[in-house]
DNA sequence: AAATAAATTTAGACAAACCTAAAAAATAAT
DNA sequence: ATTATTTTTTAGGTTTGTCTAAATTTATTT
């Protein structure tokens, strides 16, 4: 089964307030395609139609089987571009997410297989987010932000969850990327912010939403 | 002036027909974009009021200045694409067009930077076409069809001016690519075939209808 | 259990890119 | 100079993905 750019993206969409929500409603899917709801239904029909969904009107939606295929194979190739593009093409991080968005509807697969060859199988993205292999499995890694560690302890950074362009643009210029060692030298209770260090660098402070956003394993 | 990938796959095209035929009309331009007549004037219609083309009904049609920089600008990118996936991923050269078809559509002037440097700025795509720099400008290459060469003449191939998959593919096997070295040996005046030796190889015969594509300098 | 509010769907339209069939203009043939 | 042929354009429709406004169903309050 073959589908346009825009069932692609409706597709993936689905897959991702599934996997962080448990569930997608057709308000928080036309929100997050910034879209209306009349769109959506017509939409979900559609996609129906193609056994990508469940569907019942006023019952709810939910991706089958083989929609959660196609909702990896797509994740799949958006991230692989991603690390391409950050990795091979030395774009900052914060810039690769809508060219990738692009990117990842290119229909060949031998252009997937070749670029996972050629960037050596990652299982990561620049993001820290992980790249199903081709078989749609994922690697996960045991991580919790770095707001909830305590003074004294020390994270490595894994991934970073809002992953909008304004906090990873932030994160570039405080140093912070995948793979930092974290310090955390003490917490103020009043806003939550906590205050960091990172060898070699002066100590900062991060505040409590973007402290929320960086996931870390001790 | 930003443009659909349909828009641009018809800018591109008028710019090839002018470029081989020095003009382009109704009917050529449905034939090569696999379209009727009546969709083309729709189009044209369109690309007039978005100064691509000068048109008038009846009377026919060419790109303005403008119109050329932007069909420049995809063929560029859609050349770019092509020496990648050749010489990055490992792909044979009669299956990238199609897939830069589609990657010359992504809307990024970072990207085309990028990736341009992370080439090395090639001046000549996997076929011997010439890759526009970003002033749009084009290195020219004197050339000859090795049919036209006489036994003894040996010639370096530059490009291959049909490029369909087939021929390519055929010149795959017969080990012939860009910068092979051509010598004819003799030429049979029945059918035009010819007689060629490439070092290290036993010699053997191109048809006339291949021969004619492969466009070598002496 | 009604009434109200929220979520969802339907109805009807629109723009892009395409189509077929018919009309109009340009070109070629007599 | 007519007539015939070819080329191009218009007229009117279809499909995809979008929209607004109205109707319907479900969920929440009272
Ligand atoms: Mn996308
Ligand atoms: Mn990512
Ligand atoms: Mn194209
Ligand atoms: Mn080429």
């Amino acid at each position: 089964m073959t589908h346009t750019p825009t069932e692609e993206n409706y597709i993936k969409e689905i897959y991702h307030l599934q996997l962080v929500h448990g569930e997608v409603t057709t308000n928080s899917l036309a929100t997050a395609m910034k879209t209306r709801p009349a769109s959506v239904t017509d939409m979900l029909k559609k996609l129906r139609s193609k056994r990508v969904v469940h569907y019942q009107r006023y019952k709810g939606f939910s991706l089958t089987a083989s929609g959660t295929r196609t909702a990896l194979s797509i994740v799949r190739k958006h991230r692989l571009w991603e690390y391409f593009l950050v990795n091979k093409l030395g774009f900052d991080w914060h810039k690769v997410h809508e060219v990738a968005e692009e990117l990842e509807h290119v229909k060949c697969e031998e252009l997937v297989t070749r670029l996972d060859e050629y960037l050596g199988k990652p299982a990561f993205d620049p993001h820290g987010d992980p790249i199903p292999n081709h078989k749609g499995q994922l690697k996960k890694i045991r991580q919790e932000p770095i707001s909830s560690f305590l003074p004294k302890q020390t994270g490595m950074v894994q991934s970073v969850k809002n992953q909008s362009p304004e906090i990873l643009y932030l994160l570039l210029h405080f140093g912070i990327g995948i793979g930092s060692k974290l310090k955390v030298i003490r917490k103020f209770d009043f806003d939550g912010s906590i205050e960091i260090k990172i060898d070699k660098q002066p100590p900062f402070i991060l505040s409590y939403q973007v402290a929320q956003n960086i996931f870390c394993t001790k």
